[in-house]
RNA sequence: GGAGGCUUCGCCUAGUCUGGUCUAUGGCGCCGCACUGCUAAUGCGGUUUGGGCCUUAAAGCCCAUCGAGGGUUCAAAUCCCUCAGCCUCCGCCA
């Protein structure tokens, strides 16, 4: 969400910049609102303090033994003003809400223009992608010949987009996010959390999931009791410290989490329906930063560094993006893709994205840290995937497949599974 | 599931029974100043948060804020109702 004031002085410059992003700003109807809202404010305070003046009137009078009536006769029809001004002003600072709420972030310069990923602008392309001797099979055929992925039985328990993994392939699954975790927590500072799944409508709108994106989701109800399923450990990890004053010695916090998340899809009917890639439920290792305004340009580029780190670790090839104006979130203002080969696709496809979502997320949840005069201000926040599971192990079993039907395994999993190879017929093989 | 208690401006705390003098008390911490070879100690002053008006700015004036929301009243931290969180006890389950 964005500052009323702060949009209005920008002017112009807003509007340019919110058009890079197909959103076209209504400035005269933000400064009419504005403007409306601070009326109703000037005239509401100015009769409260009147029907202050008039009670404290009441009191001196009555104590002199005087008349009044009068003067409750005057503060009843001043409060009914009151009643009638705050009325009106709650109209207009709820339509003035709801338009900032439908406002995306600004793109910030560096993001190129264009509005789909055609127009992400290629940073940088590290490792070689594997040649095969073979046809190369994908994650799916490589995953049921050797028994460790189960799409058929998933669906026959849940329905489509759900996947099960069984033996080497569960194991993988959790070395995969014992491995993350470690390179977050030991190489590059982050603080592990486990967070609940579900969380509250104002979690969700703090970090910008809802109201707009509602569809989205899963939601729980039980009694008038409404939880939601979060898509991401974005939701909780950020949420964290909303309606919180950080000391700004505790800045930057570092902070990741290992969860499942769960995602409706509602809208990609079609897209990526075989495999892994698309899936309602996933798990994630996620990392987020919370830091300075000012350094939020240098902590996102240290993470996509973190998050480069787990693909590297595992010797997977990659490259490395900036997403256009246009196909940034709806939050952010900058965010790079990291995008794995995958070989049977025959392409780069996204495996992370991290995103500098500068104050605006901040604004929503109200996490604050004090400046350099001791008032609070707001904090900016980032986040990016270190790295989702599914789609990790997709490109893995791809990259390491043999001729034989066997998955050679990078070695820096082989402390965390205990083998090296899984056979054509799924078993472990050291 | 049942009964009771608690929630005050960073932390602790007074105030709630008996509505107005609460412009919310005191302590701790923090900031500034004074004093002092240095430090410590002491003294004085300041220190919730958000918003509006007026301003180049600062200052100033005003409004809201005592867990949240509603009600009663000329007037609510204080009385009433609903809700949330925390704590204690009982029951149930493990």
């Amino acid at each position: 969400m964005h500052d009323a004031r702060t949009l209005i002085d920008m002017g112009a410059e807003a509007v340019r910049r919110l058009a890079r992003r197909g959103y076209s700003l209504d400035l005269s109807a933000l400064e009419g609102l504005q403007a409306r809202r601070n009326q109703s404010i000037r005239v509401a305070d100015e009769l409260r303090a009147e029907s202050k003046r008039v009670a404290k009137e009441v009191q001196e009078t009555a104590k002199k033994g005087g008349d009044i009536s009068k003067l409750k006769e005057r503060a009843r029809e001043i409060k009914e003003e009151v009643r009638e001004v705050e009325a009106e002003q709650e109209r207009v600072q709820e339509e003035l809400r709801n338009l900032l709420l439908s406002i995306p972030n600004l793109p910030h310069d560096k993001a190129p223009d264009g509005d789909s990923d055609e127009f992400a602008v290629e940073v940088r392309r590290v490792g070689t992608p594997p040649t095969f001797s073979f046809e190369p099979k994908d994650h799916v055929d490589l995953g049921e010949a050797t028994g460790i992925l189960d799409f058929a039985r998933a669906t026959k328990l849940s329905g489509p987009r759900f996947a099960v993994s069984r033996g080497a392939g569960a194991a993988l699954e959790r070395a995969l996010a014992a491995l993350f975790l470690d390179i977050h927590t030991r190489r590059h500072g982050y603080i592990e959390h486990s967070v609940p799944y579900l969380v509250t409508r104002k979690t969700m709108t703090g970090t910008g999931q809802l109201p707009k994106f509602e569809e989205d989701l899963f939601a729980t109800g039980v009694a008038d009791r409404e939880l939601f399923l979060i898509p991401t450990a974005e939701v909780p990890l950020t949420n964290l410290y909303a309606d919180e004053v950080i000391p700004p010695a505790d800045l930057p916090l570092a902070l990741t989490a290992h969860t499942p998340c769960f995602r409706s899809e509602a809208g990609s009917y079609g897209r990526d329906t075989r495999g892994l890639i698309r899936q309602h439920q996933f798990s994630k290792v996620e990392i987020v930063r919370i830091c300075d305004p000012e350094d939020s340009e240098a902590e996102l580029e240290k993470m996509v560094g973190h998050a480069e780190a787990c693909l590297k670790e595992l010797g997977l090839a990659y490259r490395v993006v900036i997403l256009a104006a246009g196909d940034t979130g709806f939050s952010a203002q900058l965010t790079y893709d990291i995008e794995v080969w995958l070989p049977s696709q025959n392409t780069y496809r996204e495996i992370s994205s991290v995103s500098d979502f500068g104050t605006f997320q901040a604004r929503r949840a109200n996490i604050r840290t004090r400046g350099a005069d001791g008032k609070p201000t707001l904090v900016a926040t980032l986040n990016g995937s270190g790295l989702p599971i599914g789609r990790t192990m997709a490109a893995l079993l791809e990259q390491c497949q043999q001729q034989d039907g066997s998955l050679l395994l990078p070695e820096s999993l082989a402390p965390y599974l205990g083998f090296r190879r899984i056979t054509a017929n799924g078993t472990p093989e050291a």
